[in-house]
DNA sequence: CTATAATTTCAGTAATTCCTGAAATATCTA
DNA sequence: TAGATATTTCAGGAATTACTGAAATTATAG
């Protein structure tokens, strides 16, 4: 099978940007494969349209699979395993962001919160205390907003992120309305 | 220079995240060890505390400073560079954000719109078309979100991410008012 | 300007990650 | 259950990335 020259020039920077973005080449371009073809694939496929060996694709649709990012299936009458990406951008978004969270912030924040129950003892480690715990809030509020925000259905969330900055004039409203009490409550976990 | 245990554990778990995270173990340790440094350190104490070559400090601090993410300055009296970490955790994840941006989606973003320009000739085609628009447009509305909502200033931004999905109550209010027409707007640019 | 200190560059080596082909294992069909 | 097909595992080689020490360059003080 291959590639028209669109579906190559696509496959391709996904193969270069893999680096990057913490996957290799052979998984960013079988990602990039499965997303845009309009019918599932089997690994002998995708072997032969990006010219890679059969073992490897098979280590790249398990690393993808690890990452949640493509769904098995099976085809009447076939045997083989047949693979492809969600049809839904935003679904595909979510679960990237979720396993980039789990592999990426998460092992920090654990960190984090373990090194800070020690008692700092000297000068320098009550700034390095402090400065951890600037770090772990920090981290700590984002990923809460975005576990929190992800939950809403893809339309409102589009309309929240369209709304942007201006968000910030409801705030304004909502300070006067609750005479600025409001917005200084801590985090409620 | 030695570092105590607190210090330790940090600098030694940013050096084996540094691989998820795109930087090496390198640079993931001199990158910790600045920030928690209650001073600007030096190159030689760099290299000393954390046993690594000059020169391997040297590149590392060179990377950092690419990130944006080390500020040199010089001590009275003294003709060594010194290095710091900015002391806000805020202007630190502005400055992380946009530079993933730049190097992990920018590409992409410019990859997608000269790919899109290219007319589909077949139906497949057509798919993989439509397929890289919804990617396009889904990327351009998060990082269009992102560059609005980060100018705001720490405060206000705290406040909006304590928010959260409550904010969408605003949303169904101005829906009201407005007769849901106001939310259907398509992006400015 | 010279001597010295500080920093960077870079070639070579070490370490890690990627990828393949062959063998092993698993799954299905007849 | 045998034989065929499909998938995974894994040892070893290829490619890439990380790191070092020595040499070159740059900057400063006297």
């Amino acid at each position: 099978m291959n590639m028209t020259s669109l579906v190559q020039s696509f496959v391709l920077h996904f193969g270069e940007m893999g680096s990057r973005w913490g996957i290799s080449r052979t998984v960013g371009q079988i990602y990039a494969l499965l997303y845009v073809s309009p019918k599932p694939l089997n690994a002998d496929e995708i072997a032969e349209t990006l010219d890679f060996s059969r073992s490897n694709v098979s280590m790249g649709l398990k690393e993808l699979e690890s990452w949640r990012l493509v769904r098995l299936q099976h085809l009447p009458g076939d045997r083989r395993e047949y693979f492809s990406a969600p049809e839904d951008v935003w679904t595909i978004f979510r679960t990237l962001a979720e396993e980039r969270r789990k592999r990426e912030i998460d092992p920090t924040l654990t960190m984090l919160r373990s090194t800070l129950m020690d008692t700092p003892a000297s000068a320098d480690e009550r700034y390095a205390h402090a400065r951890l715990r600037e770090m772990h809030d920090l981290i700590e509020l984002v990923t809460t907003w975005f576990n929190d925000v992800q939950r809403l259905d893809q339309k409102t969330l589009a309309q929240l992120l369209k709304l942007g900055s201006k968000a910030q004039k409801f705030l304004a409203l909502k300070d006067k309305l609750t005479h600025g009490s409001g917005a200084k409550s801590a985090i409620k976990r």
